[in-house]
DNA sequence: TAGGCGTGGAC
DNA sequence: TGTCCAAGCCT
């Protein structure tokens, strides 16, 4: 691949980007680390008003790293894979710690939460490094501009594209045009600016690069959700720091189980993850089971970061309460 | 290294 | 309704 459509694609992203509350932010390394690891499959449309509130409640990396881990973790709620979260804050806190972002991609790359992807990214749009950062949008976008159907042949491939001192602004663009007009399904070819240069285009086959993910089966589980009321509140518990949702607030009940629970339920809701489908049969219960917890006001449950199966579970119970005939 | 780990929008 | 997919990381 020649230069030529590396310019082009950089002409092209200087005329037509969007405008992204953390573009405005490139060479800020707080702000790109943040943005960065929200992404992380996650979309934009999701993370611009958590980021927005993020920077406003946390300006800088040490206001972040002195705050309380249950007011991180409750602004996260709802923006899914909470490991993120945990990681950010030891993140942060091992940044404030040494007094700045490290500089260079393997630097970055041992601060937690930062792979592969993420490391590189900071290096190249932050610090100006000629990193390389391969994610979905870059991986689609060479393997169908240099016509590679097997994706561990993409990264050698990039590296010999990206243009020498512009690796931060070339990732972006090729994130930007893979969003837009080189999409998984429907490529806009006609609108892309490397059409002419595109050997899946030249094959008239773009959505065959690269060769498509095997995919598995998504097995379905149950769950038991206690209702617990005293007046206007419900009993809420905090879930172990690790594994699936791991030290963020929920409603208390047992471990889940494959088979479908012998109960009385209020009402049941179905969520789904990304590996397993869930019923979650919420019962009422008189008392609250020993161990921690706290009684939330019903009023206030949005400011319980809870997160969105919990969230949409308690009012599937508000409404089944509510309208006891359509519960069934 | 393959599987665990959320959620919401597009189709 | 279900399926695919998104600026991946960790073990």
């Amino acid at each position: 691949m020649d230069a030529t459509a590396a310019a082009k694609l950089l002409d092209h992203y200087a005329a037509n980007a969007r405008d992204l509350p953390w573009r405005l932010a490139t060479r800020d390394p707080y702000r790109t680390w943040l943005s960065e690891v929200m992404l992380q499959q996650t979309t934009v449309a999701t993370v611009t008003p958590r980021f927005r509130r993020f920077l406003e409640r946390w300006p800088t990396v040490q206001a972040l790293a002195a705050a309380p881990e249950e007011e991180i973790l409750g602004e996260w709620a709802g923006l899914g894979y909470y490991a993120r979260a945990r990681n950010l804050i030891a993140c942060a806190r091992a940044v404030a710690e040494r007094g700045r972002f490290p500089a260079t991609e393997s630097e970055l790359r041992k601060l937690p939460g930062l792979g592969a992807y993420t490391a590189a990214a900071v290096a190249a749009i932050a610090f100006g490094e000629d990193a390389v950062p391969v994610d979905t949008n870059v991986e689609r976008v060479v393997a169908r501009v240099f016509g590679l159907a097997k994706r561990a042949d993409v990264p050698a491939a990039a590296r010999t594209w990206f243009p020498a001192g512009r690796h931060g602004d070339f990732a972006q663009a090729l994130m930007d045009l893979g969003a837009s007009i080189c999409r998984p399904k429907r490529p806009a070819c006609d609108r892309c600016p490397l059409a002419a240069d595109c050997r899946a285009a030249a094959l008239g086959t773009p959505e065959a690069f690269p060769a498509p993910k095997v995919k598995k089966e998504r097995p379905h589980r149950h769950g038991v959700a206690w209702w617990i009321r005293r007046g206007d509140e419900v009993w809420l518990v905090r879930r172990p720091a690790e594994g699936l949702l791991g030290g963020m607030a929920s409603l208390p009940g047992p471990e889940w189980t494959d088979d479908r629970p012998q109960v009385n339920a209020l009402a049941i809701h179905r969520h789904g993850f990304t590996h397993f489908s869930l019923d979650l049969h919420l019962v009422p219960q008189g008392d609250p089971p020993a161990g921690e917890g706290w009684w939330q006001p019903i009023a206030d449950l949005a400011a319980a970061g809870l997160p969105t199966l919990y969230r949409k579970a308690a009012e599937a119970a508000l409404a089944a309460e509510r309208e006891p005939k359509l519960a069934a």
